[in-house]
DNA sequence: GTGTATGCAAAGTTTTTGCATTCGA
DNA sequence: TCGAATGCAAAAACTTTGCATACAC
């Protein structure tokens, strides 16, 4: 556990950063948090330990996060179009996004680099990244339309 | 040919819409440029025949068009966070984009129908939708690598 | 003590909207 | 004619930045 604490915690050493209060408790959030918030919603869940946090600490953290790799953004086919934060350590993993209550879900896929090799050997072309972003209906959501019979939207 | 020009053509009469000029030349260029503009793009290839022609215009054409399922839209990783919008009529097709030159070459993937069962069937969800994104050098920006030597950037 | 990080406010970017005017059917 | 679409300007939504202050080392 605390995977991002820590390393975070290494790097800044490295470069001479600072483990500031506000540092802390993102990072932290950021370890323990199943879920891919944006900035607002992170800096919400902070609030609740730290009501003077500010956003512009929030992005800071994360650009430098990203920059460490450490973290990545991303953003879905949603109707606010917030860059989403996946702290997960940089394995390659695949998304799948509940259009209804917006959870995200995180998959492995063993096809997917016969993809990318497809791809490359038929375009000449040197894949070096990439992923599967999937949107439907999560299990609950998609369970309560079917109990719900003809309705058309879960709620 | 001319495929999106029709078909919008056609939704505007069913609906009482107006085939105005603007939307007459944003259709005609969506439907001969085998590309993934960003509005302001757009804008600047429409300007070359109608300078009077105004970027809420370019927005408004293209969510009419996206709310028609004429085009999509999808936020690729850039600099710029822009949205690029896909005139491909909607079948399932997939991305790849240069990291260099910023070229998209679409692709088909027999094996994305296996993905989704399977994640359909490992979380008992529903999906509807989804794509794969692909990042990398795009044969010539590989190949002009390649016989740079050791430059680790293309240009 | 010194220089890095923060908070705040202002600015930057991208997209949307209100409204008077224009124009297609 | 008359209602739908446009242009313009202003606003909204999201993210970044400058600067004075605070704080970690």
């Amino acid at each position: 556990m605390s995977k991002l604490l820590e390393k975070a915690e290494e790097r800044l050493r490295d470069q001479g950063g600072r483990m500031t209060n506000q540092r802390r408790l993102l990072f932290s959030i950021l370890d323990t948090l199943g879920e891919h918030p944006t900035a607002e919603e992170l800096l919400l869940l902070a609030h609740q330990q730290d009501p003077e946090l500010n956003l512009s600490t929030v992005y800071r953290t994360l650009r430098w996060l990203e920059s460490e790799n450490l973290v990545s953004s991303r953003v879905f086919a949603e109707e606010r179009r917030q860059e989403r934060f996946d702290p997960a350590l940089p394995t390659e993993h695949h998304h799948f996004m509940c259009t209804n209550c917006k959870a995200v879900i995180e998959f492995d896929s063993e096809l997917f680099g016969v993809i990318k090799d497809h791809f490359q050997d038929e375009n000449s072309a040197k894949v070096v990244t990439g992923s599967i972003v999937l949107y439907g209906l999560c299990s609950d959501c998609h369970h309560r339309v079917i109990f719900k019979g003809s309705k058309l939207k879960a709620d």
